[in-house]
RNA sequence: GCCCCCGUAGCUCAGCGGAUAGAGCACCGGCCUCCGGAGCCGGGAGCGCAGGUUCGAGUCCUGCCGGGGGCGCCA
């Protein structure tokens, strides 16, 4: 079932294993699991003990007689009710990290089959304020792209902004109102709550205004000129808006990932259409509705998937059927991942099922609902301002800006930095913990919104892991002012080879052994849709790190071996630290 | 009422069917002639409840309790 290959040592002693266990039984799995008793274990000997009617201890026994392991354990023991503990020898620690050392990809190998990937998310809406709520579908779906992008395969980004509907015939006739000048005013300094809301308060108030919101929306769907321009307007300025939230926060997203609900507006005949011609298409109570297998209401009835309205107009259904053909035909999907919020779980659900009745989904497809869930303030509820209205995602940013521009003045430890680095620090530290609050933890669960955890220098945050990485850097920038006053040769960091790793302390080979699981912990990242594997991954790289640094002396070692091997060590951890936080849309900064 | 998600230490979170359930914060106690102490080392304390499957369950299944969300013309 594993999608892509383990990598790594990892996948060296599960090839070994494998063809151990083979002799015994084709086919079965070795079970190999990292373990705090050794550096791996496999646990395949007992599931094995049972199908073979054997005894456990003496099936791990013969695993270990048939296993070819010599050159990669120093020991290998059968332990317990069976399980077979596995001791990495020095020696391929050490040619493994050397390996990694010298490989500019760190040991992370591109797919060999590349796969086609659809990632659609942030999806804000027109005329409408970004909020909390897209923060997690941005920064979650920034990091799939990038990790995904970076494991080879080809990222094809969708942005599908709410530009369509209903609610544009109030959004158009408020634009004739205030006039476009001062609509496009208004929408260029990001005041799009204002905007909205002031439509939204002429549409529930002024019956004559909600009858010319009406007939707006009739000329839009009809494709008047003059209304589909003034829509224009609206749009344009919307995304301008959008894509200067997406420079402060640092992703991906450009104009051209933008897909919008209008794109799909044309297809939506054709969707209803082939489906009324594959007999999936029921009326009910004057909508056009089709019932996928396995969901009911509340009264216990087949629960309707609604793709047409009884006023002639398209439900969301039809445009998200229509995103899905769009991009398995024309797109050419190989994989689609949907990074929207938990509530919508059983829509898409339904819109998945549809699209298959309908054959538009192959089932080797993988399409799959990232879902995450709510941000909720330190009252555990839906994160809200004080007066109660949804925290506008520019306001947040901005404060983590300054928020961590406060914590630098507090410590002032590179005090010669110039103002404007100064300012490109204060925001790769903002904007990198509130990224990495959200991506460390297990997207489907709520996550709790604290600033001071997120922004503390300790713990499981952005800033502890930026701050390893700086300190690295700093040994670097020390090592070259010492040689330039000693005339050693060694200091410039490019200058210490790969070859130059020798593990010998204990604390070498612990930070060795973590640095091997770099690429694994990317490619579980990848196949599980979940950044936090990364960001475990980088945490325990950290901590493995300063316990490493505060008993191994680099700059200090013992002999000019040792030296030049940490050095090379110390600049691998820092290679990998950059490239990790790379991956989650993170910066390091070298100082701090 | 039905469906989905969540429930692990005082707090915030990890735990891919495997051994004695791990971190961080907070708390307590150590380590400073310290290459960035925003650090390191050590300590106490926990799987919502009840069944079941399994050689083995925090993990899988069923029921219950608690929290959140969804359930026909909004997206």
């Amino acid at each position: 079932m594993r999608r892509w290959a383990m990598p790594g040592v990892a996948a060296l002693l599960a090839e070994r294993l494998q063809s151990a266990f083979d002799t015994l039984a084709p086919g079965s799995d070795p079970v190999l699991r990292p373990s705090d008793r050794a550096d791996f274990q496999a646990n395949g000997a007992l599931a094995l003990a049972k199908r073979l009617g054997r005894h456990p201890v003496e099936v791990a026994e013969a695993v270990v007689a048939a296993a070819r392991l010599d050159d990669l354990c120093e020991r290998v023991e059968v332990s317990g009710p069976g399980f077979v503990n596995l001791f990495l020898s020095a020696s391929f620690v050490e040619r493994s990290t050397r390996e990694m050392a010298a490989d500019r990809r760190l040991g992370i190998e591109p797919a060999a089959i590349p796969e086609r990937v659809v990632v659609t998310y942030s999806h804000p809406n027109v005329a409408k304020e970004m909020h909390v709520g897209h923060l997690r579908s941005t920064v979650i779906g920034d990091a799939l792209c990038r990790m995904l992008g970076h494991l080879g395969h080809d990222v094809v980004r969708e942005n599908h902004i709410g530009d369509w509907g209903t609610p544009f015939g109030m959004l158009i006739e408020h634009l004739v109102d205030v006039g476009e000048e001062m609509a496009i005013a208004e929408l260029s300094v990001g005041d799009l709550t204002g905007f909205y809301q002031s439509a939204r308060a002429s549409f529930d108030g002024d019956g004559a205004f909600k009858e010319r919101s009406r007939r707006r929306v009739v000329l839009l769907q009809s494709g008047d000129a003059e209304t589909l321009r003034m829509w224009r307007v609206l749009v344009e300025h919307s995304i301008a808006y959008f894509d200067e939230v997406y420079a402060k926060l640092g992703v991906l997203l450009t104009d051209d990932d933008v897909k919008g609900e209008s794109f799909y507006n044309p297809m939506l005949p054709g969707v209803v259409a082939d489906l009324d011609a594959a007999g999936l298409l029921v009326k009910d109570a004057g909508a056009l509705c089709v019932f996928p297998r396995g969901f009911t209401n509340r009264e216990g009835d087949p629960l309707p998937l609604i793709v047409q309205k009884s006023d002639g107009g398209f439900g969301y259904a039809a445009t998200d059927l229509a995103c899905i053909r769009d991009r398995v035909d024309s797109v050419r999907a190989t994989q689609i991942l949907y990074v929207v919020g938990a509530p919508q779980s059983q829509h898409l659900r339904m819109c998945f099922e549809v699209a298959r009745m309908a054959g538009w989904l192959p089932d080797r497809l993988r399409v799959e609902h990232v879902a995450f869930g709510s941000v909720l303030g330190a009252d555990h509820r839906m994160l809200r301002t004080r007066a109660g209205t949804s925290v506008k995602l520019v306001d947040l940013l901005d404060e983590a800006v300054s928020r961590a521009a406060e914590a630098m003045a507090e410590r002032d430890r590179d005090a010669d930095l110039a103002p404007e680095e100064r300012q490109a620090v204060a925001r790769a530290l903002g904007i990198g913990a509130v990224k990495y609050a959200d991506l460390s933890t297990d997207r489907v669960r709520d996550y709790v919104f604290d600033w001071d955890r997120m922004l503390s220098f300790e713990g499981d945050t952005g800033p502890y892991l930026q701050y390893a990485h700086a300190r690295i850097r700093s040994i670097f920038r020390r090592a070259a002012s010492e040689a330039s006053a000693t005339g050693h040769s060694w200091a410039d960091e490019s200058a210490v080879p790969a070859s130059a790793i020798v593990i010998r302390d204990p604390q070498e080979r612990a930070l060795g052994l973590t640095l091997l699981g770099y690429a694994a912990a990317v490619h579980s990242a990848v196949e599980e849709s979940s950044p936090s594997k990364l960001c475990a991954y980088l945490y325990s790289l950290a901590t493995t790190f300063t316990s490493f640094y505060e008993r191994c002396p680099v700059l200090r070692a013992p002999d000019e071996t040792t030296r030049r091997s940490r050095l090379a060590l110390v600049d691998t951890t820092a290679r990998v630290l950059a490239e990790g936080l790379g991956l989650l849309g993170i910066e390091a900064p070298a100082r701090m």
